[in-house]
DNA sequence: TTTAATTGATGCCATATTGGCATTAATGAA
DNA sequence: TTCATTAATGCCAATATGGCATCAATTAAA
C-alpha cells in the first residue's frame, strides 16, 4: 500500500467518522486502518488527526490532506473509467443502490437476466430507503423516485410514475363510492409520512386548470408505500398511491381506482442517478437493460392497471 | 503497490523509453517493472503497450493512461508538498542538479554546511552538464547559467555572471599586450564550442553605445570552460571567460584581464530553477543558503578579481 | 551470415508487508 | 460506578514484492 491508498483510506475514515466504521465498510480489521494512518503520518511527517481513544478531529494539515485526497480519488476514478471505456466486453463490479421496492420489484429481474448475458460482471445491490452518497461509497448507479438535489450528480428520468386513488371493494361497500373529490374529506385514509415528507392532502387540477389540494383524514401513516397498500387491501382505508407499487391487485379486483375522472398532479418520476458523464460499459448496458425492461412510453407497472391511460387526466 | 503507483511506473517507463531504463533509474530489477505493468494491464483490463521483445509502442488506451498518470503525479506531488509545508523542521531528500562546475565549486560548500545545520535532510546532487527534466526526474532545484526555456518552470536569478578577457603573462610576453579590441583578431583564442553553442566572437558595446561583435581566431575549442581556462594558463591562447570560473588565478598573477576599458555585453546570469511555486521548507532554506553564500550584490567569485567593479564597463 | 548484446517475460525463492486476532488502555455513556 | 466502544500494539500467518537466473526474440555488430 502506498501513499495514495493511505490518503484514500484517510478520506474514508473522515467521511465515515471513525476508524471502526471505515474498517467495516472495507471489510478489514481496524488495526489495519490504525497502522496505515500512522504510517501515512510518518511518511508525510505531519500529524493529521488529533486522537482521543474514542474519537478524533482533523488537524489543519489533515483538513488540507482530505481535500487533496478527494481530488485524488476523483482523478483516479476518471482514470479507471477511461480505461474501462476500452473494454469491448463489460466486466468488473456494478454497484447499484435503490429503494427496497424498486430493487426487489424492478431491478432484480433485470439483474438476473443481465448476469446471464454478461457473466463477467459482478453485481452489488444495496437496498436502502435513505439516500446514500454515490461518490464516497463508490456506486455506479442509483434508482430513486424523485429528482435528487445533489447537482454534482447526473439524473435521468427513467419512467413516469403517476398516482392513483385506491380502495378495496370492502371499503366501498362500507363507505360508499365517492363521486367527487370533496367526498374524501370524511373517509379514512392511509398516507405516507416520514421524517422528511408528510403527505397531508391530494393535489389535483380543477376544472379551471388551477392547482388545488384536497385535505385528507389520515388514520394510518407509515413510511413504506407497500405497508400503506397492504392496509388499504384490508378495506379500512383508501390511499393515494404511486402506480409503480401496483402489482396485480387491480387486475384481481382487490383494489379499485376511485375518482378516475379528476386530474391528479404529476408525481415524481423514477430517476436513474449516476455520478459522472462517461459511464463504463457495464453501467451503460445495465442502464439500457432497465429502460428496456420498464418500457419506452408506458412504464411496465401501468400494464397492471387496465385503462390507466384514460384515468386521472381530467 | 497499487494502481496509482503502477500508473506512475508506466509513466516512467514511457518517459525513459524502456523497461530497462525505468528499472535502472528506480534501482530495481527489470522483472519488477515487467510484472507490475502486466498487473496494471490486467487490473484495468486493457492492453497499454504493444510490445516486441526489444521495444514497445503505446496503444490508444496506453496513451490516455499516460496523460492521466501525469496528472496523478502532479496532484500527488502537490499533496506531498502541502504536507511538507507543515514541517517546522526541514526533512526528506533534497534533490539538486547543476552543471559540474557550479556543483563542485559553489554548491558543495553550502551543502556541507547545510547538512551540519539540518542533519535530517538527505541531499542528492546530480552533476550533469546537459539539462535534465526536473519534473519527470523529481528534482527540487536546479542551478544553471542562462535562463531556461521551459516556461512551466520557475527561474530566479541568483547572481550576475560577467565576462572577462584573460591571458597568461607568458602569452602577453609572446604576443604583446593588445591595446584595442581589433588587436584580438590575429591572436590565438580558446573558445567555447558545443553542439548547442559555438562562440565565434566577442560581443561588446562601442563608444557610441552600439552592440558590436569582434571576430576571434579560435585555435582551441572545448565544451568545458575549465579546460579553456587551463589552456589559457599554458600561455598559448587568450580566452573570453565568465567570472564564475575564476579561482585565484588572477590574484596569483597567473592570468591577467585584457582590454578592461571596453564594455562587454552582459552575460547570462546564474539561475536557480524549480518546478513549482510552493517550495518545501528544505528547498527554501537551501535556496536562501545559496544566496547567502554567493552574496547579495557582488557575487562571491568577483571577490577573486581585484578591481573587477571597474572593468569592462566602458 | 554469424555472433554478440539487449530487451522483456517467467519461474523460483528470500524477504517485507499486510491483514487478522487478541489484548490493552483510554474514554464516554448509562 | 459499570459497561461498551474506540484506537493502539504485539504477534502470527498469508500474501506480495523484489532480486536472481534463465529464456526467447530481436537488433546491431562483426
Amino acid at each position: 500500500m502506498d501513499t495514495t491508498s493511505r490518503l484514500l483510506m484517510l478520506l474514508e475514515v473522515v467521511e465515515r467518522g471513525s476508524f471502526a466504521k471505515a474498517a467495516e465498510t472495507r471489510n478489514i480489521d481496524r488495526s489495519v486502518i490504525s497502522k496505515q494512518i500512522s504510517r501515512l503520518e510518518d511518511d508525510l511527517g505531519v500529524r493529521l488527526l488529533n486522537r482521543t481513544t474514542r474519537s478524533f478531529s482533523l488537524t489543519a494539515a489533515g483538513a488540507e490532506m482530505i481535500k487533496k485526497a478527494s481530488e485524488l480519488r476523483q482523478l483516479l476514478g476518471e482514470t479507471v473509467r477511461l480505461a474501462e471505456n476500452y473494454h469491448q466486453e463489460p466486466r468488473g463490479v456494478l454497484k447499484i443502490t435503490s429503494s427496497t421496492i424498486i430493487g426487489r420489484r424492478y431491478l432484480q429481474p433485470v439483474i438476473n437476466d443481465f448476469q446471464k448475458r454478461f457473466p463477467q460482471v459482478e453485481v452489488e445491490l444495496r437496498l436502502d430507503d435513505k439516500l446514500v452518497d454515490l461518490v464516497s461509497e463508490g456506486f455506479d448507479l442509483a434508482f430513486r423516485v424523485g429528482e435528487p438535489k445533489d447537482s454534482s450528480l447526473i439524473a435521468r428520468k427513467i419512467a413516469r410514475n403517476r398516482l392513483l386513488i385506491l380502495a378495496a371493494p370492502e371499503f366501498i361497500q362500507t363507505y360508499g363510492l365517492p363521486s367527487k373529490i370533496e367526498d374524501l374529506i370524511d373517509l379514512p385514509a392511509a398516507s405516507y409520512s416520514s421524517t422528511s415528507l408528510r403527505v397531508e392532502g391530494i393535489r389535483y387540477v380543477d376544472q379551471y386548470g388551477l392547482p388545488q389540494e384536497q385535505k385528507i383524514k389520515s388514520v394510518f401513516r407509515a413510511n413504506d408505500a407497500e405497508v400503506l397498500l397492504d392496509k388499504t387491501l384490508s378495506g379500512t382505508t383508501y390511499v393515494l398511491a404511486p402506480a409503480f407499487i401496483i402489482n396485480d391487485e387491480i387486475k384481481q379486483g382487490r383494489l379499485v381506482p376511485l375518482l378516475t375522472d379528476i386530474k391528479l398532479q404529476e408525481y415524481s418520476a423514477m430517476y436513474a442517478v449516476y455520478p459522472h458523464r462517461d459511464l463504463p460499459v457495464r453501467t451503460r448496458l445495465f442502464f439500457d437493460a432497465i429502460r428496456d425492461h420498464l418500457g419506452k412510453e408506458t412504464p411496465l407497472w401501468e400494464s397492471n392497471i387496465p385503462g390507466f391511460e384514460h384515468m386521472y387526466l381530467g
